[in-house]
RNA sequence: GCUCGCAUAGCUCAGGCGGUAGAGCACUUCAUUGGUAAUGAAGAGGUCCCCGGUUCAACUCCGGGUGUGAGCUCCA
């Protein structure tokens, strides 16, 4: 006799265990109709669910956000019967809901084209019209291991025997096709509406590259073709934000194949790159860093030393020279501990903290390359801090406020946080592990945002914290990062005295807040759209004249500006005033300064911003105030990019 | 590194089922001195990524390479 509650809060009850499809028909048709899935007691169910209990119960429809997620893993299944139609060969592996969409992995004898998917397409309509029930059913796992043996698809016979314990496994039916799942599914196949594949793409078989490539294909599936269409329209916006397109429309670097992964940065892209390097050196001064500078190229034994030389050789640029081998550094923190090793030092110097404006060089995979997110050559803003055990827990919260403090000057609100602990090889006690790990949890509660726990995935000298940016297209960009380091400094012979006279080896925090500057400045491009505020803009302003008359008058505010410290250019051109507009807010210049005879008789400045809004005239001097206003501001409030954004 | 796609003027892109190519913008010259997102006219500009092969003939077809895009793997 269950009595369900529903989400409104009222009662009904039944004389026997009913269906949630069934629930949904006794509120009304319309509902019935639109049910995709239940939430029985917060748990999703199929509509096929019988509850047997009191329970609250609510009908899961494509206004619900898990309803749009069951809809996208249908849409997968959908998506691999009208495979297996095609290509009764296939195998199917898995197939999973990701962020707007889904795909499933494959195993074929030959790589989809895009004419397969055209036509994987439309199978999936015809399954779409067919409006196929999907069942659910229960199996025990040598009956599943049999079928799946006699369907011929060894990887899910694979994943099955991979599966822990012994209960019973649920297969979806739908026709012809089964598939092991947990589920829930929608009701049939006629509940799509609107859908999309979008892409194929070699994945390994759980994610090994020693295992062989499977077919992967991509897919998006929304509520309505409207939805759709507005998630592809994002995409082309988002798209419009690349930094790569937007590095080339302002002229900020370029690439080119005789140096890959390597930019050539221009003059505007470089005087952006400049700012952001003084803004950070003037932080780190602040804090009580000591900027240093070391060298290229350093002899090959040097990173045997360091434990690099053994893990990364391959990934090292080498250079032999008068029967020595240089490695190109990869990475500045043994360089920095050249330099500690230099003179005795006390306890009493420590924490000692050493910056460099470290220029690396990696030979990155060919394929992981990307822009300037991914390169072969960059400079971390990158740092070491060589301090006691006891200093750990303080210095990683300072740098903590550091970082945030930073990130929120370039207007990024939203920081990803990920700690990595021990990894299964690794140097040091358990016990220096556990204070490691601790000082880096209660930095990262303290300040009280969610951080994600990543297990194992430390280096294997210590734990790590990585604080990561989302770009234009919602990937993942790591940036900022602090490294406990209990190994490196004791493999080469950095030392200490202790107030007992002992010699001790110190600890070192490797630590960066931007990571590579290519990578902040192409992640900091695609945040503002190219819209630099007026800070970072590698052009403040740029002052119009009407016509040749105003010319002197234009060249004399420039020099003026210049002197001020403002980065200011005059565009003296004979064109209309116009053209001149359009061209300087494509190349999204902050301020448009118009000179016509008016102002020079009045000493003023007729300001025009990038986005179209008219300040009206103002006095030179007032304006020059504004702008020094503005850039003090940095990236924060009405320059967030929310507030600037582009066109 | 792996899978698939792409590579034509400075930029953005057309094009031809094999007969050495085109637009818009940019550039140069001339005219125009015009008040808030494109003044007009003329001109110049290409080893169709590179190396092989097939062919009377290859930018086009085939093979290899390089770069690049999406994804996978990796990221000290």
């Amino acid at each position: 006799m269950p009595q369900i509650t529903l989400p409104d809060g009222s009662n009904r009850d039944f004389d026997s265990p009913i269906t949630v499809a069934a629930i949904a028909e006794s509120i009304g048709p319309g509902l019935a109709k639109a049910a995709l899935a239940g939430r029985v007691g917060g748990v999703l169910v199929d509509t096929s669910h019988a509850v047997d209990e009191d329970a609250e119960v609510a009908i899961v429809t494509e206004r619900d956000k898990d309803g749009i997620n069951i809809l996208r893993h249908s849409c997968a299944h959908l998506m691999a019967q009208a495979v297996q139609r095609l290509f009764p060969k296939a195998q199917v592996t898995i197939g999973p809901v990701i962020e707007d969409g889904f795909f499933y992995d494959f195993a074929f004898e030959r790589p989809f084209t895009p004419d397969d998917l055209a036509a994987i397409e439309k199978t999936m309509e015809a399954i779409v019209k067919e409006d196929l029930e999907v069942e659910r059913s229960i199996m025990s796992r040598a009956d599943a291991v049999a079928m799946f043996k006699d369907m011929g698809e060894a990887y899910k016979v694979e994943i099955i025997e991979s599966i822990p314990g012994n209960e019973d496994l649920s297969f979806y039916k739908q026709g012809e096709f089964i598939d092991l799942c947990r589920g829930p599914h929608v009701p049939s196949t006629g509940k799509f509406k609107a859908f999309k594949l979008t892409s194929v793409a070699g994945a390994y078989w759980r994610g090994d590259a020693d295992n062989e490539m499977l077919q992967r294909v991509y897919g998006t599936a929304w509520a309505s073709k409207k939805d759709l269409k507005l998630y592809l329209q994002r995409l082309e916006e988002a798209e419009k934000r690349d930094h790569r397109k937007l590095g080339k429309q302002l002229g900020l670097f370029h690439f080119q194949e005789e140096a890959p992964g390597m930019a050539f940065w221009h003059p505007r892209g470089w005087t952006l790159y400049q700012t952001i390097q003084g803004y950070m050196r003037k932080v780190q001064q602040d804090q009580g860093y000591l900027e240093i500078n070391t060298p290229q190229l350093v002899d090959y034994s040097l990173w045997e030393k360091s434990g690099h030389a053994a893990k990364f050789s391959e990934e090292m640029f080498s250079v032999e020279s008068d029967n020595r081998m240089y490695a190109i550094k990869p990475m500045n923190c043994p360089c920095h501990i050249q330099v500690f090793n230099q003179g005795l030092k006390s306890y009493r110097d420590l924490p000692l903290r050493l910056a460099e404006f470290g220029s690396c060089h990696r030979y990155e995979p060919s394929g992981s390359m990307h822009g300037l997110m991914r390169v072969r050559s960059f400079v971390q803003d990158d740092g070491h801090i060589f301090c006691t055990e006891q200093q750990i827990q303080s210095e990683v919260a300072d740098f903590m406020e550091l970082l945030f403090a930073v990130y929120r000057d370039f207007g990024f609100d939203e920081v990803i946080l990920c700690l990595s602990t021990r990894p299964e090889k690794r140097v040091g006690s358990d016990e220096i592990w556990d204070q490691a790990e601790t000082a880096l949890k209660e930095a990262l509660n303290a300040t009280g945002l969610p951080w994600e726990l990543v297990p194992g995935e430390g280096a294997f000298y210590g734990p790590k914290i990585e604080y990561s940016l989302k770009d234009c297209m919602g990937r993942i960009q790591q940036c900022g990062t602090i490294q406990v380091d209990f190994f490196t400094p004791g493999a080469l012979s950095a030392q200490y005295v202790a107030e007992d006279s002992s010699r001790k080896t110190p600890v070192m925090l490797h630590r960066a807040v931007l990571g590579s500057f290519e990578r902040f400045i192409g992640v900091l491009i695609e945040q503002f759209g190219g819209a630099m505020p007026a800070w970072l803009a590698p052009e403040q302003a740029v002052i119009l004249n009407i016509t040749d008359k105003q010319s002197e008058y234009c060249q004399k505010l420039q020099e003026s500006m210049k002197n001020k410290g403002f980065r200011v250019s005059a565009d003296l051109r004979n064109e209309k005033i116009g053209f001149k507009i359009r061209e300087h807010t494509l190349q999204k210049i902050p301020y448009l300064l118009v000179v016509g005879d008016k102002e020079v008789e009045s000493g003023t400045v007729a300001v025009r911003k990038r986005r179209g809004e008219d300040l009206g005239a103002m006095t030179f001097d007032d304006f020059c105030m504004h702008l020094s206003q503005d850039v003090a501001q940095f990236g924060r409030s009405e320059n967030s990019p929310s507030a600037e954004h582009p066109d």
